[in-house]
DNA sequence: CATGAATGAGGTTTCATTCAT
DNA sequence: CATGAATGAAACCTCATTCAT
């Protein structure tokens, strides 16, 4: 009969309860959404008492923000990786498509809370601006573009703005319309080959086109 | 005695109200998604007794499923746009993608519930199979492809699903991240001038890619 | 076996659950305030399901204001009563001081909710200023007044409002301070014997004043 | 090892956060009443520790109550104050009636706390009962009013207790019913100009009564 | 076809209080 | 003396649904 154990049990774990509540929060919200999670449960699959939610959080809104704020973190890394000079312009760009892809296919969460966020205009992460604008992607593609530009092998045309945009829907869109793609084409979207044939689509088309080389 | 009468009563009033909490439904289901809209709300909007959701309906899950029905009925007419003969393959495949952009920009409430639909796993959908499968537009795709490849205008290794994928992720990209996309890159991602100039990018991209003619 | 009697109770008694519940909030917020008294203690009492306070009056506060009505009702007999015409204006004081004085103490409930409602800083109250403004009773206070000053028996420095002021602070204190007034004279102020001699004792300074006549 | 420091540091720290925790205590209970205010509510607002309350006060009503003792103090002052002899029994009750006007309008937070405790019937006060019994007030009231009777001016119908009654109800109504009245009468019973009058008038009433000098 | 009344479970939030250091 | 964490009960209110006519 050991007594050590309660005793470190007694001894609340400083802030975990925040972490637990958070990690769980950012669970259930990127897979119901905000409506579609109580407070109720939360608490019951973290075990700790309701009360703390407002305790740490304030209240339900509150949290679901700490959630969001929560899963934006790893995008600098993605931010980060995608800084690595040496490259040439369409090597560059063929990692940003790339790393984005993948970074998507890797944040289940994150991606599934952006989409929510979005549905609901953008509510909750227009107080967090500083999440989203001053991209540093974006000043990091226009180097690029201008690079490959001067170089030649770019078209004049093609803007950074358009082009993120674009890259982004290439990606997202196999979380945004997965499952009624997924039906509609047969094919399971979430598959990880048919995702691996997607990328190399979507990295043919954006260097290429349709078009058959002359 | 006849009862003549109330059939002709039925009709008019029954429809109307029927109706009337449909196309309610759509219009907030569409903008709250399916926890954020209570039947009280849309009774409420409708003015009708809240019994007649249950009359007509059954219940909340069902009038959902009667609303993403009902958003799924124009998507035949772009279907039929689509199958115009007379173009080149070329011409065919602009076409396609104009359309779906188009139809994407004045359908709010179809994109709208096709994304929660998405989030929710395409639990509702799943049950109404037929509204995605034997989608001909792909058939379409597939014949206008082929006969690209055969002329030697289009790269053989192009894909009909993929590139069916890729066409609209171009497009739903303008609605599944427009606030996150407009904060972040400083343009309103729902401006009429914006998306212009984003439908003649991404035709560019799909037919040219970002390269430099040679 | 009768069976006529489960259909009269079937029919739901058609706004009985409405006056069940305002009579049982009349009683409750009088005793113990807005805030000492919780809608589920509301309901428990009137054995109605907790829903219909927010079907019949939308919250918790709008039926303290629908108690607060129903319980100014009764005043409007005591004005009418004051308009007996035929008397003195000594006799019409004494009526009104008397009427007064009896009122408060046959309409508790009143008396009560009028106190917490003036603690409140008659926020709920000021929504229904019809309740308390074009108040009759001081413009028959006026007509009295002028025709004892006009008749000489009647000191010229009477002002009406001020003479309302006091004949109703004469009233209430009986009420207002009843609990530590008790307890500092020793006497119970809530006493039929000691509220007898009250208005006698305070009818008698209305008129004479405690100087002895000379 | 001295422990001196501890000493001087214990003593200010310690008494200030009671006495903030009374303070405000004082000013919210005045304000909003038992039930209408919490105990997170009067901490946050001193910023001290919740659990300083407890243990300087044990619990809410405890708390409540030491409020309640601390308002009371200044009564002493009013009663040390009536105590001037050298007057003649008319001055003396004036004096007194004007000491106990000017003191309710002087504390707000008095009047208050014993409105509320009145509603509650005096269930806190009640344990305090010398608080309010052996009044000296009363006692001072009978020898002056035994000396104007034995002196011929002061009425033989005079009774100590109920003159006292009169005289609070006098005071009390322009707070007890301050806001429901001011509307009635469209004058502000918070305004000092019109107390200055009201006073006046009481005393004119007191006195004189309302008939004219014969 | 239509309605207002009614329901019980569950929603978010706040309550007074105690724990453990 | 002081503190942040924790608690269970209860606060007000809304939910989807059914009753009874």
């Amino acid at each position: 009969m050991r007594k050590d154990k309660p005793i470190t049990q007694k001894k609340r774990p400083a802030g975990n309860t925040r972490d637990r509540l958070l990690k769980e929060a950012i669970r259930l919200f990127s897979k119901y959404g905000y409506h579609g999670v109580s407070v109720d449960r939360i608490v019951a699959a973290t075990k700790v008492n309701k009360r703390m939610v407002y305790h740490y959080f304030g209240n339900k809104e509150s949290l679901y923000r700490a959630a969001l704020l929560e899963v934006y973190q790893p995008l600098e890394l993605l931010e980060l990786a995608i800084f690595e000079k040496e490259q040439t312009p369409e090597e560059a760009l063929r990692s940003i498509l790339i790393r984005y892809f993948e970074f998507l296919a890797n944040n289940h969460e994150f991606v599934n809370l952006l989409l929510w966020e979005n549905l609901n205009e953008g509510r909750a992460i227009r107080k967090h601006s500083h999440l989203l604008t001053k991209n540093p992607v974006i000043t990091r593609l226009e180097e690029v573009i201008a690079e490959g530009k001067k170089s030649g092998i770019f078209d004049r045309s093609v803007d950074a703005k358009h082009l993120l945009i674009n890259f982004i829907g290439l990606c997202f869109i196999y979380h945004s319309n997965r499952y009624t793609l997924s039906q509609a084409l047969e094919i399971d979207l979430g598959d990880d080959r048919v995702r691996k044939d997607g990328l190399e689509q979507a990295l043919h088309l954006v260097f290429n086109g349709i078009r058959a080389e002359q």
